[in-house]
DNA sequence: AACATTTTTTTGGACGCCGAAATAAAACAA
DNA sequence: TTGTTTTATTTCGGCGTCCAAAAAAATGTT
């Protein structure tokens, strides 16, 4: 209840909501715009002839409505969907080995990719905004998409990012902090850009997907060669006061417990993520300095059979990660009573030696009434994730920011050319 | 995004703003609401002047407008305030020794008290709904002030609470679980009830103090007999999906840690609360469970003065409590980053006997670049801001459902004529 | 070919905002 | 006293958007 309510925010409002109605459902006729909307047939009418003469909207062809089942009676109904057109938006993965881009159009559909192997842990800090820049350059170029017709790039980072100010905080993928990453590429390309927590992009991609499932107040538990977390609360992906994400893989389990990537001790990290569970299951101590390298996949898939053929030490390894996961959850249970938790990334795939030891410590942490109310669900969610979440964000804020201002109106267009 | 716009929004939307602008800044003329909210002068002149012909509003008298200040050139301008006569609301503090009650007028002021010492651990679950609508009816029949004028009722725990149901899931208050409230408040008396947990409502009345302070991402922690919490997420005071409430003081710090009254082991409550205070300083076994009765506060008191004269076991309860406090906060940071953090209530009294420990557990449990973003800040905020905050509450609800809406519309009006 | 059915557009009216001009109410100045 | 200046508020006409109802469009059915 911020903004002063009048004709201009009735129509960014309406058109925002048919513009999401689109998002969520792809293609629809105008009467069903009408029923997701709660909109007149009348108003329909205006609402989408003006999107469409903005080049934002697009009726589909005769040819392709015929595709949609069998005509019944009456008037066909003309699908209306995104012109794929209106924009493009760039979404960009930054991990410990490599970048790992995508262009999409203003559907959503993902026009060109690129993987680039540069390591990015000892990058030069002052530097890699450029290579950023560069690597979008490169791909635009092969695509022959103008940086002009880009509306927005969205950066998905492990670790900390200040979305305010540009930059990666603090992240295990990178030695340096406080590393500016949006403003090189705005300067460079023009292109208005976004860094983000990559567990948030997930959490951005599952909202997309399903906004009944996911819309409430949900978790998204990233557990990898990390553990991340993306927050959904009131349906919304929550970026903290300073854009600063949730960092659920930092939350201490113990004081005094194994030594983590970022410096802490006893970080549930320290006991869940992929080079954790390695330190445990090879009788390293546990304040041994973790290894700053990617750990390759074989690595820990020998682990987990390990533990299936009943080796001490990796099942213990996989006891002392339920159990800090599981009070983890508990915390974090006790403060937001979120109505679902949602566990992905590779590390799920050891579910079954980590869930009786989760559910053990859950019990111990949570009261009964609360714990009852929570669900969780173990997804097998890739890294592809990222991107298509990346994505989202990106075409959302489009729609937003862009697409629901629409044109100028009589009085103001005066004004400009006055001006 | 989730409402259409239509005329009927933009008015309910602008009503709204001007009445929260009164809310916050008390009786302004006309020209300062044109700043507060945006509109127009004439826009204000139309609004307002509704407003005052439903009897929501009040022109102030002349007398009282030549109080204010002294007067300078030009029209002088006619103060705009609540009328109190617009509607009442009645909020209840329930404790473990009693309830508090207390009438209060459209502008917020308190029109009447009322305490009555029930104990309520032992209370009949089915009848102490009856029991509150009892207490309420005898505060309006002392003040001559009939149901059908109080606009709604606000009830305020400890523990948890489910606003939905309008029941008490769990409070240490209580022997028994799921205690319904608000449903025998509203068939007895008409009257719509809410219940909502205590620090929640603190959260509430610090919004309605300075939002600029408290208005982004806070959480409020209450020390004294228990501990709890109010979040405070994006300015809108946080109630989970089921309307329960952060559970702070009963999030897990360490496993198998002391006895809590909640029956698990190492909540914060457990080490930082009264009755763990008292438990840690007697040298009682930390298994020992706590007393359900009410701590007398001198027992505080010479625990405190124990402590500052160097006892030993005194000293080293508050030493608990400070790092059980600290990496609750910790964590709590991790998950949400909040700009601020309040501590509040009797058992910050002892803050320079905790801070030290706090303040390591803090340096343990969060990365530098975190810390430093949050503001932990100790007010003295005694029980009378539970009740000040239910008041807020109940009228910021009154605002939006009632007054916002209005009159009907020419429309609206002959549908009902015909019906 | 006429009718039925469904979708979409057109038309006219309502509502609420705004800018500009008018009015109101005071202090100040001559 | 009377006119001037200043500030607050109201009045008036225009604009943008919504909606209901009616009309038009496009197709299947008989």
């Amino acid at each position: 209840m911020r903004e002063k309510a009048d004709s201009d925010l009735v129509r960014r409002q309406n058109r925002l909501l048919l513009l999401e109605a689109l998002r969520q459902q792809g293609g629809m006729a105008r009467v069903e715009m009408g029923r997701h909307t709660g909109l007149s047939p009348a108003s329909i009418t205006t609402i989408s002839s003006q999107l469409i003469a903005d080049g934002i909207l697009k009726e589909a062809s005769a040819a392709h409505a015929a595709a949609e089942g069998p005509q019944r009676r009456g008037r066909p109904a003309t699908l209306i969907d995104f012109n794929p057109k209106a924009a493009n938006v760039v979404a960009v993965r930054v991990s410990i080995d490599g970048l790992e881009l995508a262009l999409a159009d203003a559907r959503g559909s993902v026009l060109a990719r690129r993987a680039s192997r540069t390591a990015t842990y000892d990058a030069n800090p002052a530097a890699f905004g450029k290579v950023v820049a560069g690597e979008i350059a490169t791909l635009l170029a092969k695509t022959r998409v103008p940086a002009k017709r880009v509306a927005r790039a969205g950066i998905a980072v492990q670790g900390v990012a200040d979305s305010q100010a540009g930059a990666v905080v603090w992240s295990p993928a990178f030695r340096g902090r406080n590393i500016s990453v949006a403003s090189a590429v705005e300067d460079r390309l023009g292109i208005p850009c976004r860094v983000a927590n990559d567990a948030n992009m997930i959490a951005e991609g599952l909202t997309g997907i399903d906004r009944a499932r996911y819309g409430g107040t949900a978790a998204v538990v990233f557990m990898g060669w990390g553990v991340g977390m993306g927050l959904i609360i009131n349906g919304q992906v929550y970026h903290g006061p300073t854009g600063a994400a949730a960092e659920f893989g930092h939350m201490n389990h113990l004081p005094d417990g194994p030594l983590c990537r970022c410096g802490r001790r006893g970080c549930v990290e320290a006991y869940v993520a992929d080079y954790s569970l390695l330190r445990w299951a090879s009788g390293h101590a546990a304040t041994q300095p973790p290894s700053s390298n990617a750990i390759p996949a074989q690595d820990m898939l020998a682990l987990e059979t390990a533990a299936h053929r009943g080796d001490p030490n990796a099942v213990s390894a996989y006891a002392k990660a339920g159990e800090a996961l599981g009070f983890g959850l508990a915390r974090l249970i006790v403060i937001l009573t979120p109505s679902r938790i949602v566990l992905a990334g590779p590390g799920t795939r050891a579910m079954p030696l980590i869930r009786p030891h989760l559910d053990r410590a859950l019990e111990q942490g949570v009261v009964d009434e609360l714990r009852r109310t929570v669900e969780i669900e173990v997804v097998p969610i890739g890294t592809d994730m990222i991107i298509k979440g990346t994505i989202d964000r990106a075409l959302r804020h489009v729609d937003r920011e862009i697409f629901a201002h629409g044109p100028l109106t009589k009085r103001v267009r005066e004004l400009e050319t006055v001006a």
